[in-house]
DNA sequence: GCCAACGTTGGC
DNA sequence: GCCAACGTTGGC
């Protein structure tokens, strides 16, 4: 089992608009970068957990886990020619993008922000992608040694 | 294949 | 709203 680190704007999505949905289950797409496109579709496995990351806010951190309940397959808003997300290039046999379905686990006590999370990247988080610089990727994998070291902050 | 221009992300 | 950082595009 792998872990993860899945980017929303609360704004648009927020961890407490997930625990809303029926089953608590949503698709997780629109993701259109390469790099999440291809851990979307090869790596991230129904059983895999996620941390719940938001960003572009006011007070950016982890606000809590998700399980993949199916792996990757074909983006579907790709396909919807009224969709913002609509991409004529991307084929039903062909397809250029990649979704998951995600189920809530646990929304944290706390957010874990942004800030604590670079208190800690001297010592613990080193190679903590979201930590590095300039990183906008929206899907990223997380060590299984960060991921229970995030875990313990809670 | 290079690289400048442009668009997007995301923290502040 | 600003702007640094990065990905993508397209002319050559």
């Amino acid at each position: 089992m792998n872990h993860w680190l899945f980017k929303s704007e609360p704004d648009s999505f927020s961890i407490d608009d997930l625990g809303k949905l029926a089953k608590q289950t949503a698709t997780w797409d629109g993701v259109r970068n390469y790099q999440a496109r291809n851990m979307l579709r090869d790596s991230i496995k129904k059983g895999d957990l996620a941390f719940f990351y938001h960003s572009s806010c006011a007070m950016p951190g982890i606000a809590g886990i998700v399980s993949i309940v199916r792996g990757g397959y074909p983006d579907p808003t790709a396909f919807d020619r009224k969709h913002h997300y609509f991409d004529p290039d991307s084929r039903q046999e062909a397809p250029s993008w990649f979704a998951v379905d995600v189920k809530l686990v646990s929304k944290f006590g706390r957010l874990i922000t942004l800030d604590e999370l670079r208190a800690h990247a001297a010592k613990k988080l080193q190679d903590f992608v979201l930590l590095r610089r300039g990183n906008r990727l929206s899907v990223m994998p997380v060590a299984k040694k960060d991921w229970e070291f995030i875990l313990t902050l809670e």
